[in-house]
RNA sequence: GCGGAUGUGGUGAAAUUGGUAGACACGCCAGACUUAGGAUCUGGUGCCGAGAGGUGUGCGGGUUCGAGUCCCUCCAUCCGCACCA
C-alpha cells in the first residue's frame, strides 16, 4: 500500500483538532517548557517558506520535548497592530480590523496545513480590546512608578511623593530629569500642576518635549530602532529632528541593568553586542565650565557649560568648546557681534534632516559664538563655538575638544585654524590625532609623565575635588518615544485635566479604539484621533462619551496619541500563560508555574527593538512585583533568512548592420556608418524579433561576442532575419546581424524546472515575446539564469508553503525545511532537493510492509544486532544533535537510519515503534499513522515516551585502525579494542601493506590512539 | 572606521573535545526494470592523471606525530553600528 500523504495529513489534522491533543494546562509538578515563536505581524502578502523556518523548528523541538516528558507551552497570537494595516485603511477606506481579521484567518489557513502543535486556545492578539486592556494597564503602571537608585529598582510614585512631603528632594537618588532641589515646604506649596510637572521628570513613563524622529511622509515620530541610515524602517522615508511633546518609556533607568543580565543569557554573541553596543556604555568625567563674562578675562558671567568627556586626562590639551547648534544655552552666551551668524547656523542645522546630517559628515561646518570659557585648571579663556558634529541627545549636548587627542577635534581644529595644543610627549599630532592611549602626557601640570590610565583617575579626582564635575558613566541608550500620531494602535489610558494628564483606573479598562471618520491626521495636524467625535472621559460615569460634552469639570479630552507597535509585543509571553484572565493581566499561580521562556526562536532583526524593551519591561514587572523572574527569553536561537532563488531570461537586442561586398573578390567590410545603422534598425525595429539566449550560451557570449555571433548566432540567424535581408540586401551590400546590448529578466519561477524554462508558459505569461526567437541548448532545451535574492512578489520568486504541501505534503516540507542546512544560516531556498526528503519519507513508509489491507506485516521477535545497534546509535545522535539545535543533521540521521535498516532488510516490529516516536517530532502526520498501523488504537504518538538511549548496543569487539604515515592515512587494519597500544603497533606494522610505506626505513616514532587512529611518523 | 559572523565538491551541506575531509541529500554519468512515474533498483561521481600516484577545506605563515578545527597576517562576502566626545 502506498503512502497517500494527503489522505494521512488531512485525517490528523483533523484528529487532532477534534480531540484537542495540544491543549495544555498548569500540571502542578510536572516540569514544564516554554518553547516560544516570535509572533508574526499578518500581512496581507501571507506566508513564505521563509516563515514557517522557525516555526517548524520550535514545533520539532516542542514535540520532542513533550516526549521527553515535558509539560510543554508552544502558543501562536498575532502582534496584529501596525502601519502596513493601516496604510491600506487610508488607501481603501476598509477599517484596519477588517483587514487584519481576514490577514489572521488566510495565515492560521496556511499555518494549520503544516502541522503546528500550537495550543489555539492560548491564541493572543495585541489588537484585541481584551488583550490592550493589559497593555494599557502596564503603562499605568509605568506611569506610577519612578526608578530609585539606592534600591536599584522602580518603586511606585506614590512613595516618592511621600518622601517629597517630608524633606523634598534633595535627599532622592533616582534617575530623572529633574535639576532643581526644592524642600518640603517648597513641594506642600506647589499647585497641582506644578508637582506634576516636576513629577513627570521622575515617572517611568512620562511627557516631555523631547528630540524626536520625525517622518513628514509617514506623518508620525519613530523610535530610533525604527530609523534606519536616517530613513524610517517602513517605506524608506526621510527622517528630521524635531523637539515635540511626547510620551516617553524611561528605558535609560535600565541601561546598566539591561548590560549586566545579558552575561546570564543564552543568545549569540553577536545579538547580545548589538544590544551593548545599543547601550552604548562609557565611562569618563562630567567637567563643568564657566562662561567667561567678557568684560574680564578669568572672570566668569555665572553661566556654566557642562561637557561629558572619556578622556578627562586631556582636559590641558582643551582648545575650545563645541555645543551643539540645539543646546539651550547657546543663544545665552553668544555675544552679539555673532548673534546673526549664530541664529542663521542654527536655523541651517534645524532644516539638515538626519540623513544629510549623517552624509554630510566630511563638510566640517561650524560657528563661533564669541562667548569664552575659562579653563578650570589654568584659568585661560577658549572659544566657545556651535557646530553639528556635536549632537545635542548624547552626553551634555556639549564638548571639551581636544584636538590633539581626537580625530574629529583636530579636523574641526584644522579646518577652522584653532589652536592645537599637543600635550603627548614624542606623538607627532600634524597629520592627524593621537587617539591610543599608550601616550604620556605632558604639558599638563600634575598630569604630567603619566600614561592614560592612571591620568584619567587622576583627572578625575582633581576635578571633583575641584567641584567642578565628577566621575560619571554615560550611556548611548536614549529614553524611547512611546507615541505614534497613529489609529491603529493601543489608544493610552489617560486624559487630560487642564493640562495634567491622568491616567484611567485598571476597573474603567479597556479604553476601546474609537471609530473615525478617516484614518489621517486632521486638518490642523492633530493625530487620526482628533477625527473621532466620541473620545472624551467622563470622571463620573466612567466612560467614554461625545468629545461635545467637555465641560473640563467632569468631562475632559482623551489622549490622541496611540501606543508604538512595540507595546504589544513587549509582554505578550506573560500573557499566554493565562490568555483568558479579565481580572489580572495573568494569574500569578500561572506565572508561577511557567515563569519565563526557555527557548525563544525568531529573527536577529529584533536586536535592538522588540528584545530590548521587552527586557525592559519584564525587569519592571519584576521590581515592582508581579512576576518572578528578570529576563524574558533565556535561550534564543535566530533562525536565518530564506531567500528566493530568482530566475531570469536573457533578451539580447539584435542590430543590423550594411556590410559592403567587394565585386571583385567578395570580401567584407563592415559599414561602420552609425547614422545608417541606425536609420536601418529603427526602419525594421517591429520586424526584429526579441530574442532570448539559453544562459549558458550567454555565458559565452559574454565571454567573447565575436566569437558567440559567428559561431552560435548562425544556427538562429535564419529564424531572426525573418525575410528581413531578401528585402534591403541590393547588389554589393549585404546586411549582418549582430547581438547588441542585453537584459536579464525576472520570470516566474513556477515556469521553470530546475533551471529549465517552460517557454510555451513563459510565452503565455508575457504575450509580448510570443514571437520571441530561443536559442536553445543542444537537446533543445532552454536554461535560465540564477540569482539568490530577497523572496518578494516583484522578483517573482515566491515559494508559498501550500504550493509544497499540496506537491509533497506537510511532513516532506517539515522535514525539507530543517534539512536546508543550519537553522540559524541565511540559504537560499531551492526546490530541487524536496524530491530527496520526499523519497525518504516514502522509504520510511516501504519499511513497514503494509500489506493490502493496510496490516504493518512485522515480525515480532527479537530485535537483530545490527538493528539495535542502528536504531540506538540513530537515538544518541538525534539526541546529540538537538540539544544543539543542529535540526539538519537530525533529519540526515533518519534517512541513515532508514537506508541501513532497509539495507538490514528490518521488519522488526520493536525497532520500528521506537523509530515513529523518533520520527514523529519531525513528521507528525506519517508518524501518526504508522503508529496507528503498529495497532495502537485509539492514541496518538505525541503522548509516547522517547526511546531511550542505550550504550550496550552500540559497544564492538574491534575496530579498523586508520593507519597514517606521517599524517597520510594509507591503510586500515581491523583490531580487536582490547589490544594494548603496543600490540596495536606491531600489528599495523607487519601488516602486508606496511612495507610499501615503510620503504625499509625504521619507525622515529608510532602514535597509537586507542580506538582512534595509528600515526606512524618515518 | 568599529563590532559580529561566514569562507569546504557542480549545489545545499557534514565532520561536537585537534585524529579516516566531503556523511546525508540534490545534480550529473553509466546501467537495470517497468503498467512511462517527478517511480524503483545497481554502480560511479572533490580536482589533476590512462595508471601508479599526486593534490585538496579563501591566501600566506606558524604550533603539532597529526590542523577544516588552535595561533598570527592578509583577502573576500554578509549582518549590525557609525561624528556617541
Amino acid at each position: 500500500m502506498d503512502y497517500n500523504f494527503k489522505a494521512i495529513e488531512e485525517k490528523w489534522r483533523a484528529f487532532w483538532a477534534s480531540n484537542q491533543t495540544y491543549r495544555v494546562t498548569e500540571e502542578q509538578g510536572k516540569k514544564k517548557f516554554y518553547m516560544l515563536d516570535m509572533f508574526p505581524y499578518p500581512s496581507g502578502a501571507g506566508l513564505h517558506v521563509g516563515h514557517p523556518l522557525g516555526y517548524i523548528a520550535s514545533d520539532v523541538y516542542a514535540r520532542y520535548k513533550r516526549l521527553q516528558g515535558y509539560n510543554v507551552l508552544h502558543p501562536m497570537g498575532y502582534d496584529s497592530f501596525g502601519l502596513p494595516a493601516e496604510q491600506y485603511a487610508i488607501q481603501t477606506g476598509q477599517h484596519p480590523e477588517k483587514t487584519t481579521k481576514e490577514n489572521i484567518a488566510r495565515y492560521r489557513e496556511q499555518l494549520d496545513k503544516i502541522g503546528f502543535s500550537f495550543d489555539w486556545e492560548r491564541e493572543v492578539r495585541t489588537s484585541s480590546p481584551e488583550y490592550y486592556k493589559w497593555t494599557q494597564w502596564i503603562f499605568n503602571e509605568l506611569f506610577d512608578s519612578w526608578y530609585n537608585n539606592t534600591t536599584d529598582k522602580a518603586e511606585s510614585i506614590s512613595s516618592l511623593i511621600a518622601i517629597f512631603e517630608q524633606e523634598g528632594n534633595g535627599g532622592v537618588n533616582a534617575v530623572t530629569d529633574q535639576s532643581g532641589i526644592f524642600t518640603a515646604a517648597d513641594w506642600n506649596a506647589y499647585s497641582e500642576l506644578k508637582k506634576e510637572e516636576i513629577l513627570q521628570n521622575y515617572r517611568l513613563t512620562y511627557l516631555a518635549d523631547s528630540w524626536v524622529n520625525w517622518c513628514p511622509a509617514l506623518g508620525t515620530v519613530l523610535a530610533n530602532d525604527e530609523v534606519i541610515n536616517g530613513v524610517s524602517e517602513r517605506g524608506g522615508h526621510p527622517v528630521e529632528q524635531k523637539l515635540m511633546r511626547q510620551w516617553s518609556m524611561r528605558i535609560k533607568a535600565y541601561a546598566e541593568r539591561l548590560l549586566t543580565g545579558l552575561e546570564g543569557l543564552d543568545w549569540t554573541d553577536s545579538i547580545k553586542d548589538m544590544q551593548r553596543n545599543w547601550i552604548g556604555k562609557s565611562k569618563g568625567a562630567s567637567v563643568r565650565f564657566a562662561v567667561g563674562s567678557g568684560s574680564e578675562p578669568g572672570k566668569p558671567n555665572g553661566a556654566e557649560i557642562e561637557v561629558f568627556t572619556t578622556r578627562p586626562d586631556t582636559i590641558f590639551g582643551v582648545s575650545f568648546l563645541v555645543l551643539a547648534p540645539e543646546h539651550p544655552l547657546t543663544d545665552e552666551i553668544t555675544t552679539p557681534e555673532f548673534a546673526a551668524a549664530v541664529a542663521e547656523y542654527k536655523r541651517a542645522a534645524s532644516l539638515k534632516s538626519e540623513r544629510d546630517r549623517q552624509s554630510d559628515v566630511k563638510n566640517i561646518t561650524g560657528q563661533k559664538t564669541g562667548a569664552k570659557a575659562i579653563h578650570p585648571f589654568t584659568g585661560e579663556e577658549v572659544d566657545i563655538w556651535i557646530a553639528d558634529y556635536v549632537l545635542a541627545t548624547y552626553g551634555t549636548g556639549a564638548v571639551m575638544a581636544v584636538p590633539c587627542g581626537d580625530q574629529r577635534d583636530w579636523d574641526f581644529a584644522t579646518h577652522f585654524n584653532l589652536e592645537i595644543r599637543n600635550i603627548f610627549l614624542n606623538k607627532d599630532i600634524s597629520e592627524g590625532a593621537y587617539t591610543e592611549k599608550d601616550a604620556v602626557i605632558t604639558n599638563s601640570d600634575f598630569l604630567n609623565g603619566l600614561e592614560a590610565k592612571e591620568a584619567i583617575e587622576k583627572a578625575i579626582e582633581a576635578i571633583e575635588q575641584k567641584g567642578i564635575g565628577k566621575g560619571k558613566t554615560n550611556y548611548r541608550l536614549r529614553d524611547a518615544v512611546f507615541s505614534r500620531q497613529r489609529y491603529w494602535g493601543e489608544p493610552f489610558p489617560v486624559y487630560y485635566k487642564n493640562g495634567i494628564p491622568k491616567t484611567i483606573a485598571v476597573e474603567h479598562l479597556p479604553v476601546v479604539l474609537p471609530e473615525v471618520e478617516k484614518y489621517l491626521p486632521t486638518e490642523d495636524g492633530q493625530p487620526p484621533l482628533g477625527n473621532a467625535t466620541v473620545w472624551a472621559w467622563d470622571t463620573i460615569n466612567n466612560k467614554v462619551v461625545e468629545n461635545s460634552k467637555i465641560d473640563h469639570q467632569a468631562i475632559f479630552p482623551l489622549e490622541l496619541n496611540t501606543m508604538p507597535g512595540w507595546a504589544g509585543s513587549s509582554w505578550y509571553f506573560i500573557r499566554y500563560t493565562d490568555p483568558k484572565n479579565e481580572q489580572e493581566f495573568a494569574s500569578k499561580a500561572n506565572i508561577d508555574y511557567w515563569k519565563n521562556v526557555d527557548l525563544y526562536i525568531g529573527g536577529s532583526e529584533h536586536a535592538t527593538g522588540h528584545l530590548l524593551y521587552s527586557r525592559f519591561w519584564t525587569k519592571f514587572l519584576f521590581d515592582r512585583g508581579y512576576i518572578p523572574f528578570e529576563e524574558p527569553f533565556q535561550r534564543m536561537i535566530n533562525q536565518g533568512m530564506i531567500l528566493g532563488r530568482s530566475s531570469f531570461v536573457r533578451r539580447i537586442t539584435p542590430t543590423l548592420f550594411y556590410v559592403d561586398v567587394n565585386p571583385h573578390d567578395g570580401s567584407e567590410t563592415m559599414i561602420t556608418d552609425l547614422q545608417a545603422n541606425m536609420t536601418l534598425n529603427s526602419e525594421f525595429k517591429n520586424s526584429l524579433p526579441q530574442v532570448f539566449v539559453s544562459y549558458p550560451y550567454y555565458q559565452a557570449y559574454e565571454k567573447d561576442p565575436h566569437a558567440f555571433n559567428d559561431e552560435l548566432f548562425n544556427s538562429g540567424k535564419e529564424r531572426i532575419i525573418n525575410g528581413i535581408l531578401d528585402k534591403i540586401a541590393r547588389p554589393n551590400v549585404r546586411v549582418a546581424i549582430e547581438l547588441g546590448d542585453s537584459m536579464p529578466i525576472h520570470v516566474d519561477i513556477s515556469l521553470t524546472d530546475n533551471d529549465k524554462l517552460d517557454i510555451e508558459g513563459f510565452k503565455k505569461w508575457r504575450p509580448e515575446y510570443t514571437d520571441a526567437v530561443f536559442i536553445l541548448e543542444k537537446d533543445g532545451t532552454y536554461i535560465c539564469g540564477h540569482e539568490v535574492e530577497k523572496m518578494s512578489k516583484s522578483k517573482f520568486n515566491v515559494q508559498t508553503p501550500d504550493e509544497l504541501v499540496e506537491k509533497f505534503g506537510a511532513d516532506t516540507l517539515r522535514c525539507y525545511e530543517m534539512f536546508l542546512g543550519p537553522i540559524e544560516q541565511a540559504k537560499p531556498w531551492d526546490t530541487k532537493g524536496i524530491n530527496g526528503v520526499s523519497n525518504f519519507l516514502r522509504k520510511l513508509w516501504r519499511l513497514f510492509n503494509i500489506d493490502e489491507n493496510g496490516v504493518a506485516q512485522l515480525s515480532t521477535e527479537e530485535p537483530a544486532k545490527e538493528n539495535l545497534k542502528t536504531l540506538h546509535k540513530t537515538i544518541k545522535r538525534l539526541g546529540d544533535d538537538l540539544e544543539r539545535y543542529s535540526f539538519n543533521t537530525c533529519v540526515s540521521n533518519f534517512m541513515i537510519c532508514v537506508n541501513e535498516l532497509t539495507e538490514q532488510k528490518c521488519t522488526n516490529r520493536h525497532i520500528l515503534e521506537q523509530l515513529v516516536i523518533l520520527v514523529s517530532p519531525y513528521a507528525p502526520h506519517i508518524a501518526e499513522e504508522l503508529w496507528e498501523r503498529l495497532g495502537n488504537t485509539p492514541g496518538t504518538v505525541s503522548k509516547a515516551q522517547l526511546p531511550v538511549f542505550n550504550e550496550h548496543y552500540l559497544v564492538e569487539d574491534n575496530f579498523a585502525y586508520p593507519v597514517s604515515f606521517n599524517g597520510k592515512m594509507r591503510y586500515k587494519v581491523e583490531l580487536p579494542l582490547t589490544l594494548t597500544p603496543k600490540e596495536v603497533e606491531e600489528a599495523v606494522l607487519s601488516a602486508p601493506e606496511a612495507g610499501k610505506y615503510l620503504e625499509g626505513k625504521i619507525p622515529k616514532k608510532v602514535i597509537v590512539v586507542p580506538g582512534k587512529i595509528v600515526n606512524v611518523v618515518l
